[in-house]
DNA sequence: ATAGGCACCTGGTGGC
DNA sequence: TGCCACCAGGTGCCTA
């Protein structure tokens, strides 16, 4: 399920009992997921001390004491799954090993930290901290959609003469990235345009409104996000898995929450997946 | 240069 | 209960 809010809630999750901490032991279960993993990176993890965790758009990138940064990437139904007993904090059995527990960070703190991954769509990389921008998965990436850089005549002039669907312009992580295709299809609700939309033909001050839209969708599946946090027990260990409140993601056939709009819910597939939206409030 | 489709995987669900 | 088709929150790569 990871898109950028969830991926934002697995580093504030992580952040507590990973940040600061030395990892004792790296398990690394297999010798890839999407790629193969960095040569010896169970050696260069071990020993390290984790001095940040960051991200960019849907990476987690942890900045270790060895100058190295280590890249995460949960793909389609990657999870972190928190265990051990940090500080005596927090506590949950994560019983005994499951299936597709790929890797285990084991901290010095006593926190264990699983990276499950049963489609291994996810990814892991190791490079120099001071290189990471130029990381060939990080340089292809556009504006943060919560950063200064994603403003209005950014998106106006990314839309520009584009033939393409909205849709599929705002899943372009080269335009912004972050977004998913939850979240694209939130955002496109609340801006009241269709998600079929050729991007270069809607009106300037519609694009322009796009911008504080894309970003209050984010914030406020990120707000959600965090109050699930406050209770590990309840989330069983799992970060990035919460309950959602969509308008319209999964909704098909349901009412529209437009106040006073008569429309239902539509799903129609756009580039092999699936676009909810109201055809009666969105054009 | 850019857009569309495929590929990479496993697991859950619903129909017959 | 079994089998099968279809669906899933991502994205790099190949082809036109």
């Amino acid at each position: 399920m990871p898109e950028l809010p969830e991926v934002e809630t697995v580093r504030r999750g992580l952040a507590p009992v990973m940040e600061g901490q030395v990892i004792a032991q790296a398990d690394v279960n297999r010798p890839d997921l999407r790629w193969p993993f960095p040569e010896r990176m169970a050696d260069r993890l071990t020993g390290q001390r984790i001095e940040q965790l960051r991200r960019r758009s849907k990476y987690i990138l942890a900045d270790l004491s060895s100058g190295e940064t280590l890249l995460i990437h949960l793909g389609m139904s990657g999870r972190m799954l928190i265990s051990g007993d940090p500080l005596g904090v927090f506590v949950h059995d994560h019983p005994a090993p499951e299936k597709h527990d790929h890797v285990v960070f084991h901290m010095e703190n006593g926190a264990r930290i699983t990276f499950n991954d049963p489609r291994r769509f996810g990814a892991m990389d190791l490079m120099e901290t001071a290189t990471t921008d130029h990381h060939k998965l990080i340089s292809v990436l556009g504006p943060e959609p919560l950063g200064n850089d994603f403003h209005e005549s950014h998106l106006i002039a990314a839309f520009k003469g584009k033939m393409t669907p909205v849709k599929s312009a705002l899943l372009d992580q080269k335009i912004v990235a972050g977004l998913g295709n939850i979240y694209v299809c939130e955002a496109l609700f609340r801006a009241g345009i269709s998600p079929r939309r050729k991007a270069g033909r809607i009106a300037q001050p519609r694009v322009a409104a796009l911008v504080p839209i894309i970003r209050q969708v984010l914030q406020d599946a990120i707000e959600a996000g965090g109050s699930s946090l406050r209770d590990f027990r309840q989330a069983d260990g799992e970060l990035g898995y919460f309950q959602h409140s969509f308008d319209v993601y999964g909704r098909e056939g349901e009412p529209c929450r437009t106040a006073g709009c008569p429309g239902t819910v539509s799903r129609i597939v756009q580039s092999g997946r699936s676009s909810f939206f109201c055809a009666q409030c969105q054009r």
